[in-house]
DNA sequence: TGAATCATGTAACTGGTTACATGATTCG
DNA sequence: CGAATCATGTAACCAGTTACATGATTCA
């Protein structure tokens, strides 16, 4: 799903500016999408141009115009359509486990780091993500269930990922101390074949 | 990390065709990471011609020579050094998370559709993945530990997935075919602002 | 006999990233 | 006083995707 799209579907909740948008891409929307300004003015450019947004300018004394985006009724149409079309995918792009591959290529203080920060990421996730969850729980915040469904399960991938750390880490370590049989096979035959240099 | 560093890192194992190379992302690393034969041929050849990579060729009849590449010195170090410097980041873009985000915008057999299609997707993961555990816990397959830790952490976060949509899921649905009340607040302030048709 | 597998590649496209450019204001 | 925030954008770049091109072989 394109920038274009997502900030279709971030107007739906009201007018907003591209730096306001940005902020949805920086809080919530960051579990699960990405986007820069680069893409979002561009975007936001283009939705215009196609009609799928209006765009009123808001001058301000000392800064550029603020340019406030709102939803048309063809805009939200094709916002809703796209939602029906699109399939459901769910992909993980992790250097982290790409590392773990190779963690017996690794010096062992170096795996340890890099353990230690991607539990510092994890933990900043999980709180991040209870603190929505508790404004949402205190009734602070209406959202709608899917909402909740979002915050209830990103809390859920990050605590079992937390877990699988603390519970494996130490071995894995240890197996790249103790030098390891580097050993990885093949994807299906398998080559007998020693290491090698040239 | 991109296509050419992670053929570097596949090498390793040992000598490999592009074709095989596809293989592994199609296998183990799917679940982390993506190429296709359109990354993957041009990466082989750059890596060739910077000499981190030979290329034997083994004629075949009726079909083009299998070229099989083999890591050189330089290529292991440029890889064992790119892992030392890559950040273990750990990236979700999720179609799905989107579509529960704007679950109230959606036709309520839709949204069914959704889980029952993400369900599947999981289960196949699960399913490859409990494959590999068993041929690892058999000793039919050794791996290094790190390896092992991936397949765990991945059926770890597979299995929460699973667990998550399954408690959660009905209460969803319900929710949007209660035609739920469609208010996402935004980011930080809240502009009060009914919905609008232009 | 028709589909899938083996096996290579290129060219056009696309979507997003990074870096640059500008500059007042507010907060600590 | 300096950093962060507010607020816009553009242009060059790059990595990866998609579609195309070719064609024998093996398996169901």
């Amino acid at each position: 799903m394109d920038v274009k799209t997502l900030c279709l579907g971030i107007l739906t909740a009201g007018e907003a500016s591209g730096y306001d948008i940005k902020k949805y891409f920086e809080c919530t929307f960051r579990h699960f999408a990405v986007a820069g300004y680069g893409s979002i003015y561009p975007a936001l450019a283009e939705l215009t141009e196609k009609g799928l947004v209006t765009c009123r300018e808001e001058p301000q004394t000392g800064r550029p115009a603020r340019k406030i985006y709102r939803l048309t009724g063809d805009g939200r149409k094709a916002f809703e359509d796209s939602l029906v079309r699109t399939p459901p995918r769910h992909k993980v792009r992790s250097e982290f486990l790409v590392l773990m591959y190779f963690a017996h290529l690794l010096p062992p203080e170096r795996l340890d780091a890099i353990f230690d920060e991607r539990l510092a990421d994890i933990h900043s996730n999980i709180e991040m993500l209870e603190d929505y969850r508790q404004q949402i729980e205190s009734g602070e915040e209406r959202v709608p269930t899917g909402v909740e469904f979002g915050v209830n399960f990103g809390l859920a991938l990050n605590r079992a990922a937390k877990d699988e750390i603390h519970k494996h880490r130490d071995r894995v370590v240890d197996g790249a101390r103790r030098g390891e049989d580097a050993h990885i096979p093949p994807a299906r035959e398998s080559h007998e074949n020693t290491d090698n240099e040239d």
